[in-house]
DNA sequence: TTCTGTGCAAACTATTTGCACGAAT
DNA sequence: ATTCGTGCAAATAGTTTGCACAGAA
């Protein structure tokens, strides 16, 4: 089962913050749309058109502030865009984005996992690889390029 | 021996671009700062110190995307700043950029060949690795967080 | 009641664009 | 003589911040 907005809600009042009807918004839009590639705006966007309550994007990026520092909540770079949010729960894949038609899809960060051994190993740098999209030519585009 | 700024005019003169004292001096700075992460405001600072040319920062801007499209020069991403720039020759190492203290180190990109034709062959994807920065916690920093 | 969180507006960083002029070809 | 490239200024996207007030505890 996944997190629910109330468990979110949860983990903000377990913090000693306040549970405000922003802040609860932010949360159930999140929790809605898990697995999404949330933006700021995407999100704002979200509360605005779902519930009454007329909230600001400033509260929203400081509610993602306060998710982030709690530990559920993680960002990501997505090619030029802006931030993407997800959950932390949901960061067992890695972004791929084509460079040429802009598609995203994406990968079991498995694929990754002995690269990465490899680098800490060579270098002791341990790296958080979902933070960044990887980026590159998708099939199609790749095939379109190859073929001239 | 390494590209020097002539070499990068005659790149402009032959895709019948006009050769201009801005251009000259954006190739100069990125020439002589070869290896180094180039923004385009540390080139405008730098052809404002070096030259008594008066450029203007779209111009360096505007210098960089012709450079891109000739195939010199190639961007990346490193953390939460500006754009970097970089020859297009020296696009053999992946940047490592410490999450926690910010501090930037680079390995060569063979450490990822591996995973990335493995990526390949899963998806038909084709990575082009270095173009995002990889996160994570330096060497120091992961083990400051290791030990409390 | 107290102090945190909010909306609003302004500031900020990085980048792009429209426009008229000046310079490269 | 033609363009093309430039500087300038304004616009843009994404994000952050200062401030006074509203509302959660």
């Amino acid at each position: 089962m996944h997190i629910g907005a109330d468990d979110l809600v949860a983990v903000l009042r377990d913090q000693g913050l306040r549970i405000t009807q922003p802040r609860i918004s932010v949360c159930t839009v999140i929790a809605e749309r898990h697995g999404e590639h949330l933006t700021a705006v995407s999100i704002f966007e979200a509360v605005q058109h779902s519930s009454e309550s007329d909230i600001d994007i400033a509260t929203v990026y400081r509610t993602l502030d306060v998710l982030e520092e709690a530990g559920v909540l993680e960002h990501g770079h997505i090619g030029h865009g802006p931030t993407v949010y997800h959950l932390a729960e949901d960061a067992d894949h890695q972004h791929l984005v084509c460079s040429r038609c802009g598609t995203t899809t994406t990968i079991p960060t498995d694929h990754m996992a002995a690269m990465l051994q490899g680098i800490t190993a060579a270098t002791g740098f341990e790296p958080n690889v979902q933070h960044f999209a990887l980026s590159g030519l998708c099939a199609d585009c790749a095939k379109v390029v190859r073929e001239g």
